[in-house]
DNA sequence: AAACAGGCCTAAA
DNA sequence: TTTAGGCCTGTT
């Protein structure tokens, strides 16, 4: 279970602010994968590392520079998730959700890769998403090597934006092959600016991210949540609006959560995601 | 075999 | 303004 690295390792959090399982299985994002150790490895940001749990701590591989550069707004470290939480007025379901799902937090992942990311996911399940991710980084993306294996970055917009579509036929991501061509283009030649969007607010995010081919409200609202950082962004997919529509049948008002709201939205996708694999007898009373 | 999967787009009422 | 099909591909 535990794991001791050769190289250098710094402390993120304690489990109970950061549980790795969970914040990489929400299915925020695509390139975090558990080892047989129960540790995970992952690419951000061109960087390699390996996270891990040691007497209720969270570490993660490599020294401050890479801490302090990558790692700590990556994981959303500068935020209070528990003052967070005990703000929030939860009700029944919401509050279930949060309990089972305490310790996930709300990745700053890099605006191109969640946009072109959550684009490869419409219509799609999440075992043939992360293989078109890898596809897509091993085929574009720069090499890295990270504790004897080769692993490889997010490849850069500009880098495909010269791509034909029909190149990306080995990613076998069918008719998403054009969306991510025109989307890599619209960055690269700086006509969509996401570092500019971050800061334009939520509705001109949306109006100019869903001009693009290929992009809906929900793919957007993805983009802006996981790649923009707007938090009070609330992606509704299909599961999201089964369980709304299960249990608030009266309407649900994610404005209601504030700025909270993408936390709230990724309990619950969480929570009924899990439905078939162990949270059958949870009890949100006792806590995780 | 046929339906479905973390949607989106277009055509037609 | 809402609704139905079709879309690549893989899995069940």
């Amino acid at each position: 279970m535990q794991y001791s690295p050769a190289a250098s390792a710094i402390r993120l959090e304690s489990l109970k602010n950061l549980d790795p399982v969970k914040t990489f299985e929400c299915g925020q994002c695509f390139r975090w994968n558990a080892e047989p150790d129960g540790s995970y490895t992952g690419v951000a940001f061109g960087k390699a590392a390996r996270v891990w749990v040691e007497d209720g701590e969270v570490y993660i591989s490599g020294g401050a520079e890479d801490y302090d550069s990558i790692w700590r707004d990556y994981f959303d470290l500068s935020r209070d998730y528990e003052a967070i939480l005990d703000g929030l007025e939860l009700d029944g379901y919401a509050a279930q959700a949060a309990g089972y799902g305490a310790g996930i937090r709300i990745l700053r992942q890099d605006g191109w890769e969640a946009l072109c990311s959550f684009i490869i996911s419409q219509c799609n399940n999440i075992p043939r998403i992360k293989r078109i991710i890898e596809t897509l980084c091993s085929m574009y993306g720069e090499k890295i090597s990270f504790e004897n294996r080769i692993y490889y970055s997010f490849p850069a917009a500009d880098r495909l934006a010269g791509l034909d579509a029909d190149e990306l036929a080995p990613l076998k991501c069918g008719y998403r092959a054009p969306f991510i061509i025109e989307a890599a283009r619209a960055v690269a030649s700086g006509a969509l600016d996401l570092d500019r969007l971050a800061e334009a607010g939520y509705d001109r995010a949306l109006s100019e991210l869903t001009a693009l081919r290929g992009v809906g409200k929900k793919v957007a609202d993805c983009a802006i949540l996981y790649g923009l950082h707007m938090q009070d962004a609330f992606p509704v997919d299909v599961w999201i609006k089964r369980a709304l529509e299960a249990h608030y049948p009266e309407g649900f008002d994610p404005a209601a959560f504030g700025k909270a709201a993408g936390l709230v939205q990724q309990y619950i996708y969480y929570f009924i995601r899990s439905a078939d694999k162990d949270k059958i007898g949870f009890d949100c009373n006792r806590g995780v």
